[in-house]
Formats: C-alpha cells, structure tokens, sequence
DNA sequence: CTCTCATGTCTAGCGGTGCTAGGATTCTTT
DNA sequence: AAAGAATCCTAGCACCGCTAGACATGAGAG
C-alpha cells in the first residue's frame, strides 16, 4: 500500500504547485492572466490535469481564497500579539488588516470580489474563513462595549475595515488619511474598559 | 444641417438603448451575461455597431455604472427630503443605500468591482460620482462632530455601508442583523447636535 | 433625375477563453 | 510477460472580445 500512500502524496503536492502557481500569477498579472492554458503550462502539465483536481477555475480560485483566509488569520493574530495593551492591540490588528489587502490585492479579491462560492456567516463556511474572523473576534469582541453582542461588533469593525480596502484601492486615498479615518472609527467605536 | 441633427440625435438614442440593455441583462443574469453578441442582437445591431459607439465593453460598463451613480445620488436625496429630523435621515439615507446595493447588485458591481475604470478620489472623478458623494455628504457631514472633517467622517460613513453591502450579499447575512449592526454604527459615530 | 462618393452597417474571421471527449501511454498487478 | 487500470495529452467544442474589409444606403453635385 506504500505506492498508493505515494501516490497520493504527489498528487497533493501538485494540487498545492497548481494553486501556489495561481496565486503567483495573479499577484503578478491580475486575475485575468490566470489561463488554464498560461496555469497548465507553468505546472508542466496539460490542462486536463487541472480538472482532475478541480472542478472548475473558480474552484481553483477557491483555494487561493483558502490560503489567503489562513495567512489573513495569521497576520491578525501575529499583530495582536506583537502589540501590548488592548488599546494597541486593536489598532494594530486593523492596520495589519488594512496592509493585507493593500499588500496582496490578487489574494483579497479571490477572497471577497470574485465568487470563488466562499460563504460567510453559515454552516457551509469554509474553516479557514470561519478562523480568520475568529482571529479578529478575538480582539475587536474585547471592546464591544456593554450590551453589545461582540460578533455584531466584529462585524461591524470587519465591515468598516472591508469597505477601506476596496475604496481605498479605487479611489487610491493616500495612506495618511487612511490612518486618520482609522483612529476615528476606533475613536469612537471601541470600549476600551478602564484597568 | 437638420440632417446632421437628426442623426446626432438618433445616434445618442441608440446609445442610450445600449447602455439600457446592457444594465437589464446584467440585473437579469448578471455581468458574465452581458457578451457584445447578446447585446448586439438585443438592440438589432450588429456587434461593430457598439464599438462606433464605445472603445469596449469596460466602457460600456462604465457608461451603465455613470448611470447607478446619479440613481444613486437621486436616492439618497430623496431619502433625506422624506425624513424629518437629522437623526432619521441619517438612518434614512443609510438604509436607502443598503436598499440600493441589494436590490441592484449588478448595477452596483459596475460601480464599484467591475472596473469601469471609476476614480474616486481624483480630479478626473466623474461628475455623477462626485454628486453621489456629495449627497452623502449632505447629511452625513451634519454629524461629523466637532474637529473632525466633514468629508473624511463621510469617507468612513462610506466605507461601512460599502463593506456592508458587499459582504452582507457574500455572507447573506439576515436584514434584522444588518438593522443592528446600522444602529450600532450610527450610535456611536454620529455626533448629533443638542437643538 | 442621375451619378459620385462618403457614411454607415454587416459579414466573416482572428486569437483567445474555459472546458472535455477519446486515444495514447505509462505503470501496477497478476 | 501479459493484462488491466490508472494517468495523461492531443485535439477540438462553443463561446468570448474585438476588427478588417466587403457591402449597401444615403446625401449632395451636376
């Protein structure tokens, strides 16, 4: 059984090639450069190959949206712990989310514009999705406030957050105003409770 | 020179015809329905006949969005002049812009993801875009506060309904939850003056 | 009223897309 | 070593956005 056991192993490993290889390119060239035939190519392999693995390219960018939910969860818990006090915490957390869009725009848009099916508040929700707002309940539900549900409050925050993002993108707002409008919406949104 | 005028004219029909049918396509079966052939045979034209009229289909896109953002602007006033008292119209125009997104997803891609090539924050911003801004600006600069910008609470106030909207179709997050999350926000960041 | 010419429109086609059927090849197993 | 199964590639489908060049239709001159 340990050819099959092989087997399997390298057919994970190119899934991974194939999808590590999507993502690159996007990032690169945008979305719309990511070809079955330019995707095939790259891999060393024919297309078909491609849809022995998924089911289709939106699948294929599915995954993408996978791994980008992971790395955004990571990066969101990464900058909560780097910061002290929850005030810092909070802030720091935005601004490492704010950065991750900005930073990987291909990888944001797999997640939230183009419709890899990535549901959100459902049992169907992907667990990478599920962890990453888990990873930002974590902090933002801590200054909900009295009173107030704190994923509501995450919501909200992520929504807010969400929405700087992709104006941002389009309106290229420089970042010294993004800042501004940053310290306005924790200004006044978070409860920080008194030590 | 009334022949030239006719045709002026008859040709500035046709292109509004275009840009029609292109938003009812898209609010029928969305954007990746909306190929020049389809197009092309709903107007009784053939294909070349849209290129005489725009560079490609991004600017017919484009063409279709222009048009969202004056509905845009006309709905947010309207919803102001329909409500008595800041505080409700706030709320009033808020809602109405949810209202909007949701009930015309695809007029509202073609603002804001499909790129039309909208700038916002920009001297070459179009005029019906700045206008939709403005009306925002209207009601929401109201509550800003004391010591912050005008437009920059706008931008936030903004951001928040963008981010709800988009996430909230991805999501479909149930409307009495978005009623809350819209209270929520509103409670916190407007600054209502003592009258 | 006819001829000329320009304007407007359509047919046909290019290179590209996502996706798939069916033949060829390789590898495992008996 | 032969048989069978698993794997992969070639070739092609229907469709996409877009455009060159043939064609028709209309306006203006004689």
């Amino acid at each position: 059984m340990s050819v099959q056991e092989r087997k399997e192993r390298e057919r994970a490993r190119r899934e991974r090639l194939i999808v590590e290889t999507a993502r690159e390119l996007a990032e690169k060239d945008g979305w719309d450069a990511v070809t079955t035939r330019r995707l095939a190519e790259r891999i060393e392999y024919s297309q078909p190959v491609l849809y022995s693995h998924f089911r289709g390219k939106r699948e294929i960018i599915g995954a993408v949206a996978m791994d980008g939910c992971t790395e955004l969860a990571q990066v969101a818990r990464a900058a909560a712990a780097g910061a002290e006090g929850l005030r810092a915490k909070v802030t720091a957390v935005a601004r490492a989310y704010l950065d991750f869009g900005r930073r990987n725009p291909a990888l944001y848009d797999a997640i939230f514009q183009l419709d890899g099916g990535l549901l959100f508040a459902s049992d169907e929700t992907p667990e990478p999705l599920k962890d990453a707002f888990a990873a930002m309940l974590e902090v933002f539900g801590e200054v909900a406030g009295d009173g107030v549900h704190p994923a509501l409050f995450t919501e909200v925050f992520w929504t807010f957050l969400h929405g700087q993002v992709t104006l941002a993108r389009a309106g290229r707002t420089p970042e010294e105003f993004t800042d501004q409008r940053l310290e306005l919406f924790i200004g006044r949104m978070a409860v920080f409770p008194p030590d």
